[in-house]
RNA sequence: GGCGGGUUGCCCGAGUGGUCAAAGGGAGCAGACUGUAAAUCUGUCGGCACAGCCUACGAAGGUUCGAACCCUUCACCCGCCA
């Protein structure tokens, strides 16, 4: 985690300046306080992150990326698991029985996910040293008894019907005990990461400012009203089509695990973000600095073909989520594929280098029907790739299939090993020959 | 607890016994145009052994030659009354 950060701010309230450049700043509260406690020393905070699928995607990066701003400020970030919390938010549809095996389902979550959320905070022993918490750790031990009478008996109902998360979801047609028990549980994390760490910021979310201002309340009524604690939290961005930020065009997430988004995926993601999308994105998942980052506006407007803008968010993040060697290779396998040369043409290692990257599938015995193949290696339903021929989207390296019942003869196996797939303009996919990778 | 309204494909939403794999819109996918954009136009949009068959309209039964549409029970949601 060293590589392209320039953008270091200096005072420790630079911090909020940059913030707010980015358009990362929705609402805090007392601003003057938070500034002025943000300049006497490293402060501590923290952002919560539910373990609600088996790795974080693109849009967890944006508050993840504010606590490393904040570290890189010279303040100590806490990022929380949600091993407690990760249970309760959708209770919907769930049995009694298979509770005992969401609680397996949630350990590994959480597991993976502290993998992720290490990834992009320094862990060292100085006063900035990054910690990371579940907050299962204080809540599992705790009793329901305990639970409501140390931490409920400082919650108003009425305060809590009042806060807009709560009224808009009576509005939309209630909500569960439990959703709304919610709002205690995140409180009480605040409270517990200010005792045990001094904690006196919590960042999220807009839609988390009702949760962390209770939070506030809470830490005030049990440790006193002089206490200085912050709420900060960040808009919701969406993108120009109003879907939220790194949903990819096939509607779900892009996610941060190579398994489940390829790190190719992830870098043609970000190479296609829209263009009037792409200044939001360098600003709210690239540590860039402000100068950097209003050249490639101004790239973007004068030359919008070149995407000068797209390639230095793709490099950027790619870097940051993979790594410097799979950027690498996978802007090698972008330019295979997507260069004007014949793929015919290239050799056989720079080949499989850059079919490395796309989704594959094995073939022993004799060659299928193409349909097969293509369903196969895009995992795709058969009348899809059936379509796809129809609809004259279907491609054998890269000429075009025009017939539904097409079989790959000899001479199409590319080195005698590989034969390239395509459906439409960028969904690639490669048959090799021999056993499936 | 009582009464009324609702539950349709990824989403919204029409459909009240055959011509319904289900109007329309959105999203998605493909083609043209282009910058591996956007906008626009066109096509497509459950699955398969694809001129046919199978599975689908909250769940399970039933009536009927035939049901998304009628009846019964159940679940959930929304109102009104207690």
């Amino acid at each position: 985690m060293s590589t392209t950060e320039t953008s270091a701010p200096v005072d420790g309230a630079a911090v909020l300046d940059d913030l707010s450049w980015r358009g990362l700043l929705a609402q805090t509260t007392d601003e003057a306080a938070l500034r002025r406690d943000l300049s006497a020393g490293p402060l501590t905070l923290y952002s919560g992150f539910d373990p609600t699928a088996d790795s974080l995607h693109l849009g967890h990066l944006v508050p993840l990326f504010v606590l490393r701003r904040f570290q890189l400020a010279g303040h100590r970030p806490i990022a929380l698991a949600g091993g407690a919390t990760g249970f309760i938010g959708d209770p919907s549809g769930r049995t009694a029985e298979r509770v005992m095996m969401t609680a397996d389902v949630v350990a590994q979550r959480v597991a993976r996910i502290r993998r992720q959320l290490e990834r992009f905070l320094d862990f060292d022993d100085s006063p900035r040293g990054a910690v990371l918490a579940d907050n299962l750790e204080w809540t599992a031990p705790m009793s329901a008894i305990e639970f409501l009478r140390d931490v409920g008996q400082h919650f108003s109902v009425n305060a809590m019907l009042a806060k807009e998360s709560v009224s808009a979801r009576l509005e939309a047609g209630g909500l569960t005990f439990t959703e709304f028990s919610y709002m205690l549980l995140q409180s009480y994390d605040y409270l517990e990461l200010h005792r045990r760490y001094g904690c006196r910021l919590q960042i999220g979310g807009n839609d988390q400012w009702g949760n962390i201002t209770a939070g506030l309340d809470l830490i005030r009524r049990v440790e006193g009203g002089d206490r200085s604690v912050h709420a900060l939290t960040l808009p919701l961005v969406t993108d120009s089509s109003g879907a939220k930020i790194g949903k990819s065009t096939g509607g779900g997430n892009v996610w941060l695990d190579p398994a489940l988004t390829s790190p190719y995926a992830l870098y043609q993601y970000l190479l296609n973000v829209d263009d009037r999308d792409v200044g939001t994105y360098l600003r709210l998942l690239t540590f860039l600095p402000r100068a950097s980052v209003e050249d490639l506006d101004a790239a973007t407007t004068a030359r919008p073909q070149g995407r000068a803008a797209q390639r230095a968010l793709a490099e950027h993040l790619t870097t940051l989520v993979h790594g410097e060697g799979e950027l690498a290779r996978v802007q090698a396998a972008s330019a295979a594929l997507f260069g004007s040369g014949a793929l015919e043409d290239l050799d056989e290692g720079t080949l499989a280098a850059a079919l490395a990257e796309a989704p594959s599938t094995g073939v022993s015995g004799p060659t299928p029907a193409y349909v097969d193949l293509l369903a196969a290696a895009l995992g795709v339903s058969k009348s899809d790739a059936r379509r796809a021929v129809r609809e004259g989207g279907a491609y054998l390296n890269n000429r075009r299939v025009a017939d539904e019942g097409a079989v790959p003869d000899e001479g199409d196996w590319l080195h005698g090993r590989f034969l390239v797939l395509r459906r439409g303009k960028r969904a690639m996919a490669v048959v090799e020959r021999g056993p499936g990778r």
